[in-house]
DNA sequence: AAAAAAC
C-alpha cells in the first residue's frame, strides 16, 4: 500500500526538493492527507508521533499556493498567504526550516518568527515579504500590532500540535490572531492526540472539515518498547544509570516536570560522569538552540528537559526517552515518547514511576486504553551504591526523641529529609567503604521483595500504586475529591 | 501539582 510521492499531482519543483530528500514513499497520513489538502478543504488530522505530518500539511499548501496564484495583490508585494503556528520556538524553527526545504525550488518565500530572539532581522525579513509564515503566538502578535506582518490576505492556516494550540493557555492569544485573518480561508490542524473535547472545541473552527486519522488518536508508536519502572527519589537516578548501561544505551531524552527539577537533574548527571545539558524555558534562546544543537551533533549523551521539548522536535535515531517524572497530562506522555522511535525506528521509553503518581500513571493507562503494569527495574549487582555524585543533599538533624546510633552506625542517626527517599528495590544494605566520603542519601530499606502489579483505572490506584512501595496499612477514611 | 508563549 505504499504509494511513492511521484504519483501525486505536485508540481515538479516540489517533486524535486522532495527527491532531493531523499523521499520515496509517503507514510498513511501523507498517503491520505495530501490529497485532501489538495482539494482545499478544512482538516482535522490525527497520526502517530515521528510519521511525517509536517510534509503532510506543507507539500500540498505549497502547490496551492504555486497553482492558485493570489489575483488581489501585485506578484512583488509576497502577501502573507499561509500562516502555520506551533507551541514552541524550536517547533517553530523546525517547522520553517522543513517548509524552506521544500520550498526551495519555487519563487515562494518564507520566514520565522519567535520569541527570544531580536525582532528586528524577523521584521526586516517580514517587509521582503514572505508567502509562507512560520510563528509561535505571542511574537507574532507582536509583529501583528507593530504592523510588521499583515495578516488580511492568509488563505490558509495551520495549526500543528493542534490540541496544545487550542488549550486554555495558547487559546487567548490564538482567538486574536485568528481575528486578523479572513474569515474566508481553509483551516488545517494536525496532532498526535486529540481529546474529545478538543475534538469539539476544533470542530467550532473549521468549516465542513474532512476528519482524517491514522490508526487511533493518542496512539503510541508500535516501534517503542514502553517500561514503567517503580523507583523513588534517588532510585531514579539510579535506574536511569542501569538502564542506559543495561541497553547499552548511548543518547536519551530525559523529562522531568518542572524548570528547576530539570536544571538540577541535569547538574547531578553531569557529576556523575554523564554527558548532559538541560533545555527548559527559563534559559536564553540561545541556550535553547545550543542545548538542543549539542544532542542533535552528539556532542551531548542526556538532554535534561521539561515539556517545552515533548512535542514534535524530530531528531534522528534517539534511542530512548526517560519519563523521570510522570507527566502531569496523559498526552503529554505520548507526544513524550514519541521523540523517539521515529520514522518505524524502535525506541525505548522508560518511566519512573513514585508512590505518589499512581493517578497520572492511571491517566495515561485510560488514555492508552493498554493495560500497565510497574515493574521492578532489575539491577546490575555492580551498580552504584549510596549516594551517586550529588554532594548537595538536604539532611536534617534527628529528631530529639530518636534512638540513640548504634555503635558503628553511626549513619543511622541521620535521616532523608524526604520520607519517600528509600528504595524499595534496594536489595542489599548499604555498606560503608573507605572510599565512601559521605553518608548514603537514603535508609537502609529492610531487604522487600518487589512487588509486580498493574493499575487499573477503575480500580482505586492509590491504593494499589502504594502496595508495590510496601507502604503502610491505608487508614480508614477514603480520599474524597 | 507545571510548562509553554511577548517585551
Amino acid at each position: 500500500m505504499t504509494q511513492p510521492y511521484s504519483t501525486l499531482a505536485l508540481a515538479e519543483p516540489l517533486k524535486r526538493a522532495v527527491a532531493d530528500m531523499g523521499y520515496e514513499n509517503m507514510t498513511p497520513i501523507q498517503a491520505q492527507a495530501i490529497p485532501v489538502v489538495l482539494t482545499g478543504k478544512d482538516v482535522m488530522g490525527a497520526a502517530q508521533t515521528g510519521t511525517g505530518k509536517t510534509a503532510a500539511f506543507s507539500l500540498p499548501l505549497l502547490e496551492r499556493l504555486l497553482k492558485h496564484e493570489n489575483s488581489s495583490a501585485s506578484p512583488a508585494r509576497h502577501p502573507v498567504r499561509a500562516l502555520v503556528l506551533l507551541p514552541t520556538r524550536e517547533l517553530a524553527d523546525q517547522v520553517a526550516q522543513q517548509i524552506a526545504l521544500y520550498a526551495k525550488y519555487t519563487k515562494l518565500r518564507s520566514t520565522v518568527v519567535f520569541g527570544g530572539m531580536d525582532m528586528k532581522p524577523q521584521t526586516l525579513e517580514l517587509k521582503k515579504g514572505v508567502e509562507v509564515l512560520v510563528a509561535t503566538p505571542g511574537r507574532l502578535l507582536d509583529h501583528i500590532e507593530a504592523k510588521n506582518a499583515v495578516l488580511n490576505q492568509v488563505e490558509y492556516v495551520v495549526l500543528d500540535e493542534a490540541d496544545r494550540m487550542l488549550d486554555i493557555g495558547f487559546l487567548p492569544d490564538l482567538q486574536r490572531i485568528l481575528s486578523y485573518l479572513p474569515k474566508q480561508r481553509t483551516t488545517l490542524l494536525f496532532s498526535a492526540t486529540f481529546s474529545p473535547e478538543i475534538k469539539r472545541l476544533a470542530g467550532s473552527y473549521l468549516q465542513d472539515p474532512v476528519t482524517i486519522e491514522v490508526a487511533r488518536p493518542n496512539e503510541t508508536a508500535s516501534t517503542v518498547e514502553q517500561h514503567f519502572y517503580g523507583a523513588n527519589d534517588d532510585g531514579k537516578r539510579h535506574a536511569i544509570h542501569q538502564v542506559l548501561k543495561s541497553r547499552g544505551i548511548k543518547q536519551a531524552f530525559i523529562f522531568v516536570n518542572s524548570k528547576l527539577g530539570c536544571a538540577r537533574l541535569a547538574r547531578s548527571l553531569e557529576r556523575d560522569g554523564l554527558k548532559t545539558t538541560a533545555l527548559h524555558g527559563d534559559k536564553s534562546q540561545d541556550e535553547r538552540l545550543k542545548a538542543l544543537d549539542a544532542f542533535k551533533q552528539g556532542a551531548v549523551d542526556l538532554l535534561v528537559c521539561t515539556d517545552v521539548a515533548a512535542r514534535g522536535l524530530d531528531i534522528k535515531d534517539v534511542p530512548a526517552v526517560f519519563n523521570y517524572d510522570v507527566p502531569f497530562n496523559a498526552e503529554d506522555y505520548v507526544h513524550r515518547i514519541g521523540r523517539t522511535g521515529r520514522a518505524g525506528a524502535s525506541g525505548l521509553a522508560v518511566t519512573l514511576v513514585s508512590s505518589s503518581d499512581a493517578r497520572l500513571v492511571a491517566d495515561i493507562e485510560k488514555l492508552l486504553k493498554k493495560k500497565i503494569e510497574i515493574e521492578a527495574l532489575e539491577y546490575d549487582e555492580d551498580r552504584p551504591r549510596g549516594r551517586i555524585n550529588d554532594g548537595r543533599r538536604a539532611w536534617r538533624e534527628p529528631a530529639e526523641d530518636a534512638p540513640a546510633p548504634r555503635a558503628g552506625r553511626e549513619r543511622s542517626a541521620y535521616r532523608p529529609v524526604s520520607a519517600v527517599a528509600r528504595d524499595p528495590f534496594f536489595d542489599k544494605p548499604y555498606e560503608a567503604s573507605a572510599s565512601d566520603s559521605v553518608a548514603p542519601s537514603w535508609e537502609v530499606a529492610p531487604k522487600a521483595t518487589p512487588v509486580r502489579g498493574s493499575i487499573s483505572a477503575n480500580i482505586k490506584p492509590k491504593r494499589k500504586l502504594a502496595a508495590l512501595f510496601k507502604a503502610p496499612a491505608p487508614t480508614a477514611e477514603p480520599a474524597t475529591q
